[in-house]
DNA sequence: CTAACGTTAATAGCTGCTATTAATAGAAGC
DNA sequence: GCTTCTATTAATAGCAGCTATTAACGTTAG
């Protein structure tokens, strides 16, 4: 029979593919890596991982948390939401990679530092939708792919439903990048509707 | 025996318990509720609520695309060039995609339209290198996904390596958003500074 | 040879269900 | 009265995806 992996070589897989995919059952797992779900429950013992149920139960448990924030949701946000008092201000990092650069030059592209400021400011409005108007950007210095960016917005003025926000981002602790943004939220007309025809009582 | 609630009423709290906290089984809510786990399985039933196990699925399949950090795509970004003279305009278009749009009301995150204006005013720019400085975005209409963006560049002045870029960009002939940039061309020898003490190796 | 390791199997039991059939109590209809 | 309907509860079989345990293999190292 064909040896796919050594059991160290398995299990290093096995843990990779779970950090990405969660979801997948031992019977699933077994299939994927040629072996018996026993082997791959043996491996998930040694190595400490939970069984499906419980690891899509953290996963879970983990954005449930995270609805602090009203009008996006976490996978809308570029960057890492560090924190956030809504309708006052917010922190939010993020990691530059090669990815976001120019090939030629390793500077980040500057429409990526702007979805940082422009999804902070959006996430520290307390309300269920908010688009932005208009916004002043101001790039101060290049930023090279590697760099940490952390961007901290603070909701400067509000006028009815329009806030002024203004972000600043820093790498190093050295200012990159700031901007003033109007964000105007939306009314939330739509959501009475509840029970109109229903019945009891 | 004491009756706590009448059907329709009792499954009313029921629907409304499970859309704060999804993570409880049907025993669980059958202390709850004071009752049997057959009459939670059979209000489930009529509600239509799927079973515990299936609604933290839900729940985790929602923010389990998460990887923290969302990157932009590259296709997504610049649209497609159809036309540039250098120096002087350019032509670019982006067919808007509900990835690019919130999941609630399907309208484009700005920042996928600053990308569009952003990348196609550095392409304008006949430069090795050209940086966005600062920025003057005006957002005149949500933009749904679907529909097509056209934008229109057109560098209005240069002072020296300062580009003063004015972008348009329409949908239907309608204006949805406008911006001026100043973009800085960089002179090739500066190229080379990026790597002082960052990213490294 | 044998002992250890890696793998697979078999078994019992658990949770949280689905699906079905049935029993029971109470109210409503004639 | 008796019947019918509704709401509730019970009992049963079966399923997925496990845990936990015991056991049986084959390969390899000493």
């Amino acid at each position: 029979m064909i040896k796919n992996f050594t059991k160290a070589q398995r299990q290093k897989k096995i843990k990779e593919y779970l950090s990405r995919d969660p979801f997948s059952s031992d019977k699933r797992l077994a299939k994927l890596f040629n072996c018996s779900p026993q082997t791959i429950r043996l491996d998930r013992m040694e190595l400490g991982i939970p069984e499906m149920r419980k690891r899509i139960m953290q996963v879970a448990k983990n954005n449930s948390s995270a609805d602090k924030v009203k009008a996006l949701k976490k996978e809308e946000i570029i960057g890492e939401l560090i924190d956030v008092e809504l309708g006052k201000n917010g922190i939010a990092t993020l990691k530059t990679t090669k990815n976001m650069a120019f090939n030629r030059t390793g500077i980040v592209r500057s429409h990526y530092i702007f979805s940082l400021a422009d999804s902070l400011a959006i996430s520290i409005i307390d309300a269920e939708v908010a688009l932005t108007g208009s916004a002043r950007l101001r790039y101060k210095k290049p930023v090279y792919a590697g760099q940490n960016l952390v961007a901290k917005a603070r909701v400067a003025r509000q006028k009815g439903n329009k806030y002024l926000v203004s972000v600043h981002i820093k790498s190093e602790r050295e200012e990159v990048f700031n901007a003033k943004l109007i964000i105007i939220s939306m009314k939330n007309e739509e959501k009475k509707e509840g029970n109109l025809n229903e019945n009891s009582r």
